[in-house]
RNA sequence: GCAUGGGUGGUCGAGCGGUCAAUGGCAUCGGGCUGUAAACCCGACGGAUUAAUUUCCUACGUAGGUUCAAAUCCUACCCCAUGCA
């Protein structure tokens, strides 16, 4: 059996699950979350770092972005966005869907696609589900995300109903298009023999993951997989709805869209509750643009397994950094003096190496590096606290790790960093 | 010594009779960032006081003066810059 992606449960508490999923290129340990590099690049952090010490398996790419500059043409013929950029694992890029919803002013949306206006020159550009399969086949990723629409977090029941019934549409469109192209040899990222076993050379270090071999009888296509997207906001019934939709034309996995878009908390947490566990339970939960390590831990719990979010590095380049006792905002006067560490219990080497004090000196001179230091950490803390999720599911102990963990938080964050 | 220009809040710099505790930049302090139009955005920024866009105090080199009213006009002095002796 010819698949794009394999993912299996290797271990369940609760709704949380821990598992491994196989692309075309590489290995990755879920729950995961996954580093965003809008432009082809992880703001601020060099490809070496995220391979070795920070390890991360896949990354995201933007095809909003990458379509306005430097366009698809340039970067299919530059061989895709793997070659392009060098980075050899995995890929996921987002559907442009996102950008479709917060460039509100400065786009027309119809049914056949969305009329809007670059926001580097201001030149009318076109995005539909066609185009961005396209540009998505010229990248190159493991993952593509179907073209959706994304609403506000305080839209109305009609509204959004309406919204949701057009993402489907779109994903219905998004799927044949994806279908052809891959039928074409539109992929870039296309591998026509995918290792399969840890023997193969990926070209770097499978750090310590022992197995990549796929359940007997199954071998992945070279392909890259689609995910659909579940809409409906904070309206349960139209999430069911919105599900129904989505697995009716089946993908290989599945995405929670719309949430952290200026909803209640607790709206979120409710619709996960909901939601997650009626999802597919054969295929991986991703929660997209989520969120703040309390998120990531409460959603893991609903039963989520990707997440991503730009936070650690727009954060870490604005000064704040995330830590195991809260946030803390480098700029404050009361670091001007404080030898410690970001965070004393993080094992990374910008924890290992240099002060809360002369981190703040860099931000305050101005200094590029202050940027690099803290997104290298914030992004070396999210992708530590995934490990340390994974490995308490797998040992049972995950809604102790969750309580423990967020009783750290709060303690601090009442205290005072 | 003479001539000219100038001395404004942490700093640079606008204002040149009332609406000035004084535009703006920088610095400083604080907050915010959730599928990245973000190395960004917002707020505070003489002191005290109030429920308040309230009231009071101290401030535009120093000392006087003119005026109902002066950072703004006049006089003297001090200091700085440039030019000429």
């Amino acid at each position: 059996m010819l698949k794009n992606i394999d993912w299996n449960v290797i271990a369940q508490e609760g709704e949380a699950r821990a598992g491994i999923l196989r692309t075309r290129r590489s290995v990755i340990e879920t729950p995961v979350f996954m580093p965003v590099g809008t432009q082809g690049t992880v703001k601020g952090v060099r490809y070496e770092w995220l391979e070795s010490e920070l390890d991360a398996r896949i990354i995201l790419g933007n095809t909003y972005h990458l379509f306005l500059r430097p366009g698809a043409e340039i970067i299919r013929e530059l061989g895709g966005l793997h070659r392009f950029s060098t980075w050899n694992r995995s890929l996921l890029t987002d559907s442009g869907g996102f950008q479709v919803f917060s460039l509100t002013d400065l786009r027309k949306l119809t049914e056949e696609g969305v009329e809007f206006r670059s926001h580097i020159d201001g030149s009318k550009k076109f995005l539909s589900p066609e185009v961005s399969m396209e540009v998505q086949a010229a990248l190159g990723a493991e993952i593509v995300m179907v073209f959706d629409e994304c609403p506000p977090g305080d839209a109305g029941f009609d509204k959004t109903k309406k919204s949701l019934e057009m993402t489907a549409r779109w994903a219905k469109r998004s799927k044949d298009k994806f279908n052809q192209l891959q039928n074409e040899g539109a992929d870039t990222g296309f591998l026509s023999q995918v290792p399969s076993s840890k023997s193969q050379d990926l070209g770097e270090p499978l750090n310590g993951l022992e197995t990549w071999d796929l359940e007997p009888g199954t071998q992945l296509s070279g392909q890259q997989a689609l995910f659909g997207i579940v809409q409906g906001a904070g309206h349960l019934p139209l999430r069911r709805e919105s599900l129904d939709l989505t697995t009716e034309i089946g993908f290989d996995g599945y995405a929670i869209g719309g949430l952290s878009v200026g909803e209640e908390k607790a709206v979120m947490y409710e619709v996960l509750e909901f939601l997650a566990p009626q999802m597919p339970k054969d295929a991986p939960r991703y929660l997209m643009g989520v969120g703040t390590p309390e998120d990531l831990i409460e959603a893991v719990y609903r039963g989520v397994d990707m997440f991503d979010c730009v936070m650690p590095t727009r954060n870490g380049r604005t000064g704040g950094a995330f830590t195991s006792r809260g946030k803390l905002n480098i700029r404050n006067a009361k670091f001007a003096r404080d030898p410690e560490p970001l965070d004393a219990e993080c094992p990374c080497s910008v924890c290992r190496r240099y002060s809360r004090a002369y981190l703040r000196h860099l931000y305050q001179t101005g200094e590029m590096l202050a940027a690099i230091l803290i997104s290298h950490h914030n992004l070396a803390f999210f992708l530590d606290l995934m490990r340390k999720v994974r490995d308490s599911i797998k040992l049972g102990s995950f809604s102790r790790f969750r309580k423990e963990f967020l009783e750290k938080l709060q303690e601090n964050t009442e205290a005072d960093v």
